[in-house]
DNA sequence: GTCTATACAACGATAGAC
DNA sequence: GTCTATCGTTGTATAGAC
């Protein structure tokens, strides 16, 4: 028989659930509450603030993203391959969630505010892209690992932006296509070298 | 003697300066009230809503953007250089103002409404950029114009998104080159047919 | 740990006078 | 057209009981 998930793992649930696919500041605590089937006092004893419960479901999320990623990058066969499972494992962490395009980018543009627990994970998710993403790039571009990285970071920034944009269509497809054309250029400009 | 811009024109200066930056939401009445010296009669006498003054900050905006691209387009020498005007005029139009990204994803980001006068401006964004750049496109890549028009969209997209993650860095040049790249991919195949 | 009831502040919008 | 003063609602958070 299946035990109830706990008051707080229901709210975890209901914030990441509406959170980020109606807004932040757009959703009262109130339809969390509702949804959770938890009273205000609970949430608070166990969260202290909405902002909280906000970072909590981002760093949950954000342990969630990155397991996913983890398994395409390693089901790869070819430095290629890995680099470019970033979008294959952005479709599939798509298929299996209700999110309007990224809940970190979403949020850091709700928050402009540069300190707090909020913007510290976002930035988290900032820092494991880029820090992957050079490392994924190194045995493709060697010298020119940065750039790599960076270009492929701004496709999927742009793949993102383009779920919310609702243009264009297949973004994943597009994206995916335009980074495997910026590995193309990095590949053949070293082998000249 | 200059005269004191009307009542109506300090708002949506105020708007623009303050909205697209500190966020919609984040950004109470009264903070636009103080700024443009307008008392709370007077803005809903002009605007009805707050709302309604959003949206018509987001079509000044637009018209705003357009001139400056428009300027950068005619500007520019050769087909490719027509269509990469696009990152040339977001380079300008940024210098001119305080926005952390995009005024017009973020206001997306922020309204998950899909209908009203707020997502009709910038449905209008989104139209523009499709509509010109299937144009800009059409003269490089032919057949394939669309697909590299939806490239440059998503790249375009990827740049605005880069500006509000922070990273890449120097997010306008790594866009362009990535948008440059697109373009040489379609011209060589195009030659080739 | 969890509940009901409520305090307190912020916000969008309006009334009525000039 | 513009003002001052204020209304009604919503939203975050807490008090106090069980």
């Amino acid at each position: 028989m299946p035990t109830r998930p706990s008051a707080r793992d229901r709210l975890l649930d209901a914030a990441e659930s509406v959170l980020f696919s109606s807004g932040i500041r757009a959703t009262p605590v109130d339809e969390l509450l509702r949804q959770a089937e938890v009273s205000p006092a609970t949430m608070y004893a166990h969260f202290g603030s909405k902002d909280a419960l906000v970072a909590q479901a981002l760093r949950r999320r954000l342990a969630d993203w990155q397991r996913v990623w983890d398994a395409h990058v390693l089901a790869a066969g070819d430095d290629t391959s890995r680099l470019l499972a970033l979008f294959d494992a952005l479709a599939a962490y798509r298929e299996d969630r209700t999110t309007r395009w990224c809940a970190f980018l979403a949020t850091a543009a709700e928050h402009t505010a540069q300190e707090g627990e909020i913007a510290d994970a976002v930035a988290a998710d900032t820092a494991l892209l880029a820090e992957r993403l050079l490392h994924l790039a190194g045995p493709i571009a060697g010298a020119t690992a940065q750039e790599l990285a960076d270009e492929v970071l701004l496709v999927y920034n742009g793949t993102l932006a383009s779920f919310l944009r609702g243009a264009p269509a297949s973004a994943v497809v597009v994206g995916r296509r335009l980074a495997e054309s910026a590995v193309e250029a990095h590949r053949s400009a070293a082998e000249r070298s």
